[in-house]
DNA sequence: GTCATTAGATGTCGAGCGACATCTAAACCC
DNA sequence: GGGTTTAGATGTCGCTCGACATCTAATGAC
């Protein structure tokens, strides 16, 4: 309790915002302010020092985990240089995995956060946020015409389906029928 | 007030789960009970005379939802007899465009649950139904191999994004990209 | 070293939640 | 048609929510 340095306030406002980035995600923006902060190593009282709004933290949050995912295209790009294909097969793989299936925490925020922005559970900057995320995903994806759109949506639609049919062997196939899918038109 | 006949009642509860079906595809599986029962004309207090649990509700509402989907199916089938491709073209077209989009209301309970149903806020009924109404949708959708799966996949993905980027000229774009990727591959 | 500042803990608020008890009046059975 | 049953209205419970007031103790400027 009491005072804490300027450099720590940062660092702990900074943590917020990341283990919200994951909460959100794993839970939705309905979490609590109380169940955010705890899962920072702190209590609810000092949450309007650092953030306006629930929604401005959501906000945060959301960018936060768009960010995380641009790293990871840029790292792929990076870890296959001068082989965008071998890259994108790497992800498409990744991102088709029972791993990311089962940790949405960390995983791509356009699958975890998609029905919470389209029902206004969260704030007009998160949705601003989570359509260019949208946007650059799919350019990334694909490179001519509205390829990367359609492909973006296969692959968003099994990973969430994946997710919603979790225990039924269904939700194994469609990861795999979305793999194959989207390596053999490559 | 008062009491009610039998039949009053039966047909009561009858629009109980109807009306819930419509606002959890609407709202999710947040919805409060009172905002349920007020949506159907009733107040709060004869819930439990009609269901154990606001949980086996969702799980009623959403078999109720994903009847009216095989419906739809069915139906489209007898407008186009001998001709399954024509009513898959139809329903496919429905299915991608802003109308369908902007009413998840009645619209298609595989992508209005998705996430709720993934993330535990329904029951296993409600879970186990889920993963039900996908196969057959499916099954529907593709004779051979796993195709009906990856175009589900397709198909559902640019409903969910651009329900989720509405507002953004992305949203028309996704429907669009998807359209077109449906109907040439037939 | 002193003291004003402030990050974070504790506590409180009005509202809404799921669940259930109680009340009431109309339906049903004889 | 009188008595019993019961659907639905009203009210209450313990709890949680977002938001904010207050308290406290350590910081950081002088």
């Amino acid at each position: 309790m009491g005072r804490v340095s300027q450099a720590q306030a940062q660092e702990n406002r900074r943590r917020v915002v990341e283990t919200a980035s994951r909460l959100i995600r794993e839970q939705g923006t309905h979490v609590s302010v109380a169940d955010l902060m705890k899962a920072a190593g702190l209590t609810h009282g000092g949450f309007y020092k650092q953030f306006a709004s629930k929604e401005e933290l959501i906000g945060e949050a959301a960018a936060h985990a768009f960010a995380e995912l641009a790293r990871h295209h840029t790292d792929g790009l990076d870890r296959h240089p001068g082989e965008p294909d071998a890259a994108q097969r790497a992800a498409i793989d990744a991102y088709l995995s029972v791993e990311h299936r089962d940790s949405p925490a960390d995983g791509c925020p356009v699958a975890a956060l998609a029905t919470d922005v389209a029902r206004e559970g969260a704030g007009d900057e998160a949705r601003r946020v989570y359509a260019q995320g949208v946007r650059d995903f799919a350019d990334w994806l694909g490179t001519e015409d509205q390829d990367g759109i359609t492909r973006l949506c296969t692959m968003f639609g099994a990973l969430v389906l994946s997710r919603a049919t979790k225990g039924s062997p269904l939700s194994e196939e469609i990861l795999a029928a979305a793999r194959e899918a989207l390596t053999v038109t490559d």
